[in-house]
DNA sequence: TATATTGGTGAGTATAACTCACTAAAAATG
DNA sequence: CATTTTTAGTGAGTTATACTCACCAATATA
C-alpha cells in the first residue's frame, strides 16, 4: 500500500494482472465469503483500482467462477494416478470417498464457496465450471460403472442417485466442519461411506459367511454323493 | 394498485398486516429468489411503502426466515398420523423417504429457498428455522433408531450420516427439477432409495437365496451324514 | 373534546457493483 | 529518433436497493 497521491502506477502484462487479481480475488473471497467481498476491496490489494478488475472481468461473479474453474484442475492432478494404484471396485470406491473428503478438508473455504455461492445459481448450469465439476464426479461413475461390469457391484443400481448421494451426503455431513465448526474425520467417514454403500444398513447381513458355508457345504455334498453313487456326477 | 395520489390508506391490525406481508414475501421470494426480490415490490403488491414492512420485520432476511418456518409448520402436519399406518422399519423409511420426495415435488421453489439462501447462510445455525429442520430430519433418525432396537437394521450404522446422505442425496438429485429443469420421479426414487440404503451396492445380494440354498444343503448333508455314520451327529 | 397509541408514510442515507471518457506508458512503425 | 497505435490503468460518476427516521393521521381511551 502507498500513501495517497505517492502511488506509482504499476504496469503489468495481460496475463500476469488476471493471474494476480484471481490470487487476490481467491483469497478475499475466501475470507469474506462471496457476497461480503467487495470488489474494490481486491482491487486495493493490488494496489489498482477498481475499474481495472473490470478491465479483465465482465462481473464480480465471473470472477468467483473462474477463481472456482482454477481450483478444478488443481484438483484433477493425481486422481488417475492415485486410482491405478488400486485394485477391485470397493476399494477404488472407497479411495475415490476418501480424496473427496481429504480436498474438503484441506480446502473447506473453497468447497464453501463452490456449493454455497456457484452451484446454486441459474448460471452454474452450463458454465465451465458446471463442465469441469461433472469430469470431477465422472471419476466415480466410471468406478461404479467398473464394479458392475466386474461383477462386483449390482447391475440394476442407479448410478447417477448413488453418485448424488455420495456427494450429497458428504456435503451435507461436512457442512458443520466447512463452517468452521467441529471437525472432519476423513479416514473414518470414508469407511463408513463405503460400508452403507456397499453393504447397506438391513440386517441379514452374513452373506459373506453364508456363502462361505454353502461352499463348504457343497464341497461336502458332493464328496458324499461321490461316495454313495457310483456314477461320478460332478456338480461342476 | 392505486393511481399516484389517490390512495385511500388502508390500517390493518398488527396480525392481518403481518400475515399479508408473510403471504406477499413469500410470492415474491418464490418468483424472483431473494437476491432479486426486492422488498420494495412487497410492499407494492399489498399497496403500502417499504417503511412499513420494516415496521413488522427487522431486515429482508427476517422476512424469508419467517416465511420458510410457516411452511415448516406445514410440513409437519401429518407425519406422524402417516406414519401410524405402516410397520416394519424398512417400509417406514421409504415413506418417510416418499413424503420428503413429495415436499420437494409440491413445492420446489420454497425448497430452493431453503437449500440455497437459508441453510447455507451463517445465521442459519441456531436459528428458529434450523430448530423446525433438525425436527423435521428427526423423523428419519428416530425410524432408523427403531429399526436397529427391532433387529431390523445393523447396530454400528452412524444414523447421523445416513441421514445425510439420504436428504443430501435427495437435494442433489432433485437439484435441476427445483430449478425448473426435468421431472422428478417421486416413486421410483423412494423405492431405489430405500434399496440402496438398506441392502447396498455389492453383489453377493442373494443372502436370502443364499441362506435357503444353505438350509436345503444343510438337510441333506444332515441326512447323508445320518446315513453314512451310525452315531447321528447332528450340525445344529 | 383532548390525549395516547400505533399503523403508515416518504424522503433520505449508505454502500457497492458497474460504466466510461480519458490519461499515459509502452510498443510498433516510419 | 519521432510519430502513431495500442493498451494498462484511472477515478469520478451512475444506479440500485436495503434500511432509517422524523413525522403524520386514524383509532381507541379518558
Amino acid at each position: 500500500m502507498s500513501r495517497a497521491g505517492t502511488r506509482k502506477i504499476v504496469r503489468l502484462g495481460r496475463e500476469q494482472r488476471v493471474a494476480d487479481i484471481l490470487q487476490a480475488a481467491r483469497d478475499v473471497f475466501c475470507e469474506k465469503g462471496y457476497e461480503a467481498a467487495a470488489v474494490s476491496e481486491i482491487a486495493a490489494r493490488l494496489d489498482i483500482v477498481e475499474g481495472t478488475i473490470y478491465k479483465y472481468f465482465e462481473s464480480k461473479r465471473e470472477l468467483l467462477l473462474k477463481v472456482l474453474e482454477h481450483w478444478y484442475e488443481e484438483l484433477f492432478g493425481d486422481y488417475e494416478r492415485d486410482l491405478a494404484g488400486v485394485a477391485g471396485a470397493r476399494q477404488r470406491l472407497r479411495l475415490l470417498v476418501w480424496r473427496h473428503l481429504r480436498s474438503v478438508h484441506e480446502y473447506p473455504l473453497l468447497c464453501r464457496l463452490m456449493f454455497r455461492e456457484v452451484r446454486a445459481e441459474q448460471d452454474y448450469h452450463g458454465s465451465t465450471v458446471y463442465a469441469k465439476n461433472r469430469r470431477y464426479t465422472q471419476f466415480l461413475v466410471d468406478v461404479l460403472k467398473e464394479g458392475v461390469e466386474a461383477g462386483e457391484f449390482r447391475a440394476d443400481v442407479p448410478l447417477a442417485l448413488l453418485r448424488d448421494m455420495i456427494y450429497g451426503g458428504i456435503e451435507h455431513h461436512a457442512w458443520n466442519f466447512i463452517c468452521g465448526r467441529g471437525e472432519l474425520d476423513v479416514d473414518g467417514l470414508a469407511e463408513q461411506i463405503t460400508l452403507i454403500v456397499c453393504d447397506g444398513i438391513a440386517v441379514q447381513r452374513p452373506a459373506a459367511d453364508l456363502g462361505r458355508e454353502t461352499q463348504r457345504l457343497s464341497q461336502i455334498v458332493d464328496r458324499m454323493e461321490r461316495k454313495l453313487s457310483p456314477r461320478s456326477k460332478s456338480t461342476k
